[in-house]
DNA sequence: ATGGTGGGCAGCCCA
């Protein structure tokens, strides 16, 4: 089975990409971030025919998560428990064989601005919640736009970076807090090439330059993990015109019937 | 050089 996540930067501009994208890369389960929509303007009945199930969780203007998935999504989480939050940035559901959690972490603006703080909150509510998730077993994947780019080789220049949101040491310190709950970063159990990032800010022809952050990941439990046959950043959809910023990851697993 | 570009909703907020 395949998943993958996209931080589409405003469904209502990018549905015809991902429509698009989902017939060349026919994934099982995707995660969007960003859809900047609400669920009544949810482009729903264009995924339906395409054979997808939808959940979506949104607002006007910002955030905005959604999942697609050939399977029904059931035991639906909208929000993290007891961390209440106006942004819509989380949707959980457990889909086929496997308890999908999509995130849009808080970006964190710029370090020790309010907005960093409560990414640090944030992050640490949701190592609370993963922990639960993960002690309930089964399947568990955790996938979106981390807005942290856990290792210094997830950074097109790390000199440059150093100290800055996506890549402070609190930041990264909240990150590996959940790795150690038993998840695994599957793109790190392949072989990369150097240089791979899934986001390129859209100014100074960062693409074009490669001046890139991977923030964008997939979280898997370690039996799940150990389930996973490839994971990579597709750069197709951030060279079309009029792109989201970020590249979509997809990750592929050898589940069992 | 503290800029630049893009999305959303109305002169800024957010990324």
């Amino acid at each position: 089975m395949r998943i993958a996540t996209w931080n589409v930067n405003s469904l209502r501009v990018r549905l015809p990409q991902v429509l698009e994208w989902l017939g060349r890369v026919p994934v099982d389960v995707l995660a969007m971030q960003e859809t900047k929509l609400t669920d009544p303007d949810f482009p729903r009945a264009e995924f339906e025919a395409l054979g997808y199930q939808v959940l979506a969780s949104g607002q006007k203007t910002y955030n905005g998560v959604a999942l697609l998935s050939r399977w029904a999504m059931t035991q639906v989480l909208t929000d993290m428990p007891g961390f209440a939050d106006a942004a819509r940035r989380v949707l959980a559901a457990s889909t086929g064989q496997l308890r999908v959690i999509n995130l849009y972490v808080p970006n964190g603006q710029a370090v020790d601005s309010d907005k960093y703080h409560y990414k640090l909150r944030w992050l640490e509510a949701l190592a609370g919640w993963l922990r639960s998730e993960l002690e309930a077993g089964g399947r568990l994947v955790v996938l979106g736009d981390f807005n942290i780019a856990p290792e210094d080789r997830d950074v097109h220049d790390p000199a440059a970076w150093v100290g800055s949101v996506h890549v402070s040491e609190p930041e990264r310190a909240g990150f590996r807090r959940l790795l150690g709950l038993g998840l695994s970063d599957v793109f790190r159990r392949f072989e990369q090439p150097p240089e791979t990032f899934s986001w390129w800010d859209y100014r100074m022809g960062a693409f074009r330059r490669n001046l890139g952050l991977r923030i964008d990941l997939v979280l898997a439990q370690q039996e799940l993990a150990a389930a996973c046959t490839a994971c990579a950043i597709d750069r197709a959809p951030r060279r079309a015109e009029r792109p989201s910023d970020h590249a979509p990851v997809i990750a592929d697993f050898n589940l069992p019937g």
